[in-house]
DNA sequence: CCAGCCTATTGGTATATACCAGATTCCAAG
DNA sequence: CTTGGAATCTGGTATATACCAATAGGCTGG
């Protein structure tokens, strides 16, 4: 059935395996083009002539690879170039702002008034039960979904804020029309899996993992004024900083 | 053949998620400490009553959530707590070194002298071709690895450092030593699938992701004399930092 | 008591098959 | 020309089965 090449050498080389080393080869030399279509998992499997879930396991780990990504029942497409977030000299995505060419466009999800809980009192330095402004917005490359953002701001700073076109730099927002810039910010980054929602918004299944990014932006006056997390598709996110080392 | 507690409502919810729920809920409630094994693929398909193909999924979704770790053909294992990692206040790991508790133990993998390449000497400002160290270690809690670290030094600078006990803090070693405290640091995190060699050293199937941190160490004088790479299991790692805004 | 072997168990790989539901394509009826 | 629906794609879920290799555990003979 299989026209394995290792069987002259000892062993093993699983089947997938020389699925996945091909798709890779076919992708970083440029013949396939970001956003152009993989072969479906039915004709992997004829072309190598394996089984339909070998040819799929090795399209899953195409995809855990950062090479591909798939899109519901539509097939699986190569993924754009990563992008860099340098986290020690902006806060939010003032630096993606401006790149017109990797065709970056923001969608609000939803948007509405809160009540901080515990957890974003103690974030935010104000009193449990102050109202937020909460929205969250998917950011887009040429369609293809690169994050998610939720943004808590304190409310009484930013009075109308909502009322404002969302679909641009939050920050310089506040900066431009509200005379808050931002001057510093906590940042934390970690890996984890999406849930349900998240992958939805993504178009990833459900528990692929994922970056988070959770920041607090402080004003000049040393008090924060605005709290984000950001879910990235792991193959998209890269972070930079410059660090000085203190103590 | 399952019992689906979902013939009520409408339809769907897939059987391996009843599982994955099943696990998440066992752990996260502390019904299974860190490091205790969970049941096997073949046990958990005829505890739900499903094949072990659906098991196994459920079990690798566990994993990939970070939850748990398998160990070759031993088992697989409650994931121990996360690191958190302060990148604007140290290099390398000086904030995990002393913390006792964490069972922090560091294997020598290999150290060897190399000579610069275009790439490595662009990062360390040095001539190609030039004499630097070389070392690979693996960094472990409790026997469970938590990440892999290549280290760069310029040699010139550092006579004698392989000779060193390299089962402790290099960074430390440098300005103890060698009078060479870190004063900065550029780092760039980024999350990515795990080659063979890595996924071996970390005891992870190939192609899982896990999180690269790579990071150059100027000393006091602005020069750079140190660089790792560092790649993590992702599902223990978490990075802060502090940024002050610029420009 | 320990070394060596045997066996049971575990995960890893692979197949062939089946049905479902969303997306796309295309053609025919209006 | 447009609309409707059918046929045909796609991936998503699930099963039952098979063999392999590495591990762990128990037993047995020295």
């Amino acid at each position: 059935m299989m026209n394995r090449t290792d069987s002259d050498e000892e062993k093993k080389t699983p089947a997938f395996q020389m699925v996945i080393d091909h798709l890779r080869e076919q992708i970083l030399s440029g013949g396939l083009a970001p956003h152009a279509s993989l072969p479906s998992e039915r004709a992997i499997g004829e072309q190598f002539g394996i089984s339909r879930m070998t040819a799929r396991r090795a399209l899953l780990a195409i995809e855990m690879e950062g090479l591909a990504y798939s899109s519901g029942r539509r097939g699986r497409f190569v993924s754009p170039q990563r992008l860099t977030y340098d986290i020690s000299r902006t806060v939010s995505l003032s630096a993606l702002a401006g790149k017109e060419e990797l065709g970056l466009t923001i969608k609000v999800v939803s948007q509405q008034t809160i009540e901080a809980d515990a957890a974003l009192s103690a974030k935010l330095a104000v009193a449990e039960g102050e109202a937020l402004y909460k929205y969250t917005r998917v950011f887009l490359l040429k369609d293809h979904p690169a994050f998610i953002e939720e943004e808590y701001a304190v409310a009484r700073l930013f009075p109308g804020l909502l009322d404002h076109n969302l679909q641009q730099s939050t920050t310089t927002l506040m900066e431009k029309e509200y005379d808050m810039p931002p001057h510093s910010g906590d940042i934390t980054i970690r890996m984890r899996a999406l849930n349900e929602d998240e992958a939805g918004l993504l178009g990833l299944p459900t528990y692929n993992a994922g970056i988070e990014l959770e920041q607090v932006i402080y004003g000049a006056n040393g008090k924060p004024f605005c709290f984000g997390r950001q879910i990235w598709r792991g193959e998209l996110a890269e972070f930079s900083a410059h660090a000085i080392v203190r103590g």
